[in-house]
DNA sequence: GCAACCAATCGACTATGATCGATGCTCGTC
DNA sequence: GACGAGCATCGATCATAGTCGATTGGTTGC
């Protein structure tokens, strides 16, 4: 793992995904469709092997550079590359560039929204 | 709606898919590889905006028999049978053929288990 | 038996997505 | 400024999945 640089350039910039994703649970009240396809576009964003285990391994570790995903995931780095910018626009996870690193940390809210999304 | 007939012929068999699923939660410990498949395959039956529809129109109403499902939906017969079966191959709904009719309801278990593996 | 209805399957088409090599960009370091 | 490291993007390839028309199978009612 390369040393943490002190100086950061802020977070990555995304489009927001932060809407309420869904008002209530699938299992309440019928889902519109924009709700549905909201939701489904998260659920999609999660429903990867590869990008279920990257978020593991963030979570675990808190806080991971993308240089040290490739190898426990097996994958190549354009690779990596795609499924953390995937993760990203779904509101999952959020980049910061450091240096010539680039971090990635869980958004919890955003994951607890989802199972909210899912019925309680 | 169709009348609800008395006979029941049962229901439907499919393969179990009633493994734990995952031992925790994302969130907790990095996933293994085959965790991540089968939790990846529960997740991808639910990342559609039609079968999310689906889902939460059968849990709204309880039990709802298929020809009831193509003109809230606006699929085809042949797409409503592929969601339905793709939905109860990852074991989030049970059908029970009664008749002519085949009726659907879900199954809160599987989908609580889905919850818990995305953490808490 | 026959007709009508519901559901599952098949075949085909199309769209989406996972993957990787090659390339380009942006930092830090010398 | 030049080089190298880390990351994003592009282009191409291959696999998977959503959709529907047509067909088949099974059940009900005449």
């Amino acid at each position: 793992m390369p040393a943490r640089p002190a100086s950061a350039t802020g977070p990555i910039e995304v489009e927001p995904a932060d809407a309420p994703l869904c008002r209530a649970s699938v299992l309440v009240a019928p889902l519109g469709h924009d709700e549905a396809v909201d939701l489904a576009r998260v659920l999609g964003a999660l429903a990867d092997p590869v990008r279920l285990r990257l978020l593991s391994i963030v979570a675990a570790r808190g806080e991971v550079c993308s240089c040290d995903l490739e190898g426990p995931l097996g994958k190549s780095q354009p690779t990596i590359s795609h499924h953390t910018k995937v993760l990203a626009d779904a509101g999952l996870v959020v980049g910061e560039h450091r240096g010539r690193w680039t971090w990635w940390r869980i958004v919890p809210d955003r994951l607890a929204a989802v199972r909210r999304s899912l019925g309680e």
